[in-house]
DNA sequence: TGGGTCAAGGGGGTCC
DNA sequence: GGACCCCCTTGACCCA
């Protein structure tokens, strides 16, 4: 039962892509996606971490990029959104696109925040994907980097005021505001970005 | 089982 | 008034 091991060789997406192109029909399809959900959410996690070396990212997924280009266990289409509960009332299941779609979103994210209509048009038709699809998802990841930033501007302040209160009077803010600056790092959404530093749900 | 993630829903605003 | 945006929420899914 066991495989030959691949050695890893080294391609291009354009490689990738042209094989998709021939497998379009393949890419298609409504059956469960939990795993290929599961690689995507990873793969776009590895992609926001190395957002600046594409490439990486690229020769790190693109073997399991073309197992999925050859696989049909993929759901990315709203013809696969909406499934049926036993007593027939619609149910709406979340489309997982597969991780070479995110990455050729990340990718065309990562040169140009925004599309005009023409180029999201095009990006779709590439992808597989509808223009709403692709609309949504840019709306999606430029509110995500919006909060990211917010969140890392927001712990700088913090940490510089906590590096600030260095009188002995002000050494237990000064280690409460170092304690909420680490704690912060993980949990940015607990507290309010409009008013002073505080949980919210304090 | 609670919390994190993410595609999609939807309100409200702007622009042409 | 349609298209698009931001912003927040919802619902499905996954994981420790």
């Amino acid at each position: 039962m066991s495989e030959p091991v691949k050695p890893p060789t080294s391609f291009f997406i354009e490689d990738i892509l042209s094989i998709k192109e021939n497998t379009r029909l393949n890419f298609r399809c409504s059956s469960s996606h939990k795993a290929k959900e599961g690689c995507a959410q990873w793969n776009n996690q590895q992609c926001e971490h190395v957002s600046q070396s594409e490439e990486l990212c690229a020769q790190d997924t693109a073997f399991e990029g073309r197992k999925d280009l050859f696989d049909s266990s993929c759901s990315s289409t709203p013809d696969a959104m909406i499934s049926f509960t036993s007593v027939g009332k619609q149910k709406r299941s979340r489309a997982a696109f597969t991780h070479l779609q995110v990455l050729e979103l990340e990718k065309k994210f990562n040169h140009q925040k925004y599309l005009s209509a023409p180029e999201r048009a095009n990006l779709a038709n590439t992808l597989g994907l509808t223009e709403t699809q692709v609309k949504i998802w840019f709306q999606n990841r430029r509110y995500k980097t919006k909060r990211k930033q917010q969140a890392t501007e927001y712990c700088k302040d913090i940490f510089q005021k906590s590096e600030e209160l260095s009188t002995e009077d002000n050494l237990v803010r000064s280690s409460l505001l170092s304690t909420f600056y680490k704690t912060y790092t993980y949990q940015p959404y607990v507290y309010d970005f409009n008013s002073t530093w505080r949980p919210i749900l304090w």
